[in-house]
DNA sequence: ATGGCGAGAGAATCTCGA
């Protein structure tokens, strides 16, 4: 089974782009969303049920969203980080075939100055400690998202441009390793992978023909998935066409 | 140094993303 990240960027404009791109991967056993931008009431739930998929979703008006869009039958779906008062709608969880299965929005932050950037990571504190206790209900787990950070500088296209700039600062890398030490591995990286593998390229400046983009949309997995982890890849296919997301996705194979 | 592009809100031109 294959499961999957996708920041849509806007799922009213990509609805039709993801169910093309589901059909074109009969593997998939579910997709975490995020920047849906859509409420509740908007989320195109008859569509996706219609073609057969079941949904999870929380959404607002304009910003964020996150959807879970799947195959197989969601369990136990949880909103937001519990505990945690945010009214901004970045997360959602569900139970997959056994697995837990987070979707999460990492907060961007805007720039390393800005309260917004504060506001990052005191949110990824927060998810940090939730995944930690989810992890022990759920050994067998997959924290998907757009984590708004390139890990290292080979996830950067240009690492000497983008020294100390958000998505890429030091305590947003530590912030990220603190992830990692909950016993999570990216997964991306337990395969040989191609030089310069992007997740996101800007819209400007012609970024995705010229690959000037980075890799901040991640699949962690926990340790108790390790052995049964066979392949993780990023889709380029769905940025080349019209109208495009700004974010690709990303696939991990569970045997 | 600044804006480039795209989406949403809403009705011209902002904010925000990364």
């Amino acid at each position: 089974m294959q499961f999957a990240t996708w920041n849509v960027n806007s799922l009213k404009v990509r609805l039709p782009q993801l169910l093309e791109w589901l059909a074109a991967n009969p593997e998939m056993t579910a997709v975490a969303l995020q920047e849906t931008k859509l409420e509740d009431s908007a989320f195109p739930k008859a569509d996706l049920e219609a073609a057969g998929y079941h949904v999870a979703f929380i959404g607002q008006k304009t910003y964020n969203g996150v959807a879970i869009v799947s195959r197989a039958p969601l369990d136990d779906v949880v909103v937001n980080i519990p505990g945690f008062d945010d009214e901004q709608r970045r997360v959602i969880a569900a139970t997959v075939n056994g697995i837990r299965f987070i979707c999460a929005y990492v907060v961007n932050g805007q720039a390393v100055s800005s309260d917004k950037y504060v506001y990052k990571l005191r949110w990824i504190k927060a998810l940090t400690d939730y995944v930690a206790a989810e992890l022990k209900q759920y050994p067998e787990l997959i924290l998907a998202g757009d984590y708004n950070i390139a890990p290292e500088d080979r996830d950067v296209h240009d690492p000497a441009k983008w020294v100390g700039e958000v998505l890429v600062s030091a305590p947003e890398r530590a912030a990220f390793r603190q992830l990692l030490a909950l016993g999570l591995i990216d997964s991306f990286r337990e395969f040989e992978q191609p030089e310069k593998s992007f997740s996101w390229w800007d819209y400007r400046m012609f970024a995705f023909k010229r690959n000037a983009g980075l890799r901040i949309d991640h699949l962690l997995i926990s340790k108790a998935l390790k052995d049964r982890l066979k392949a993780c890849v990023i889709d380029k296919e769905p940025r080349k066409v019209e109208r495009p997301s700004d974010h690709t996705p990303v696939i991990v194979t569970i045997e």
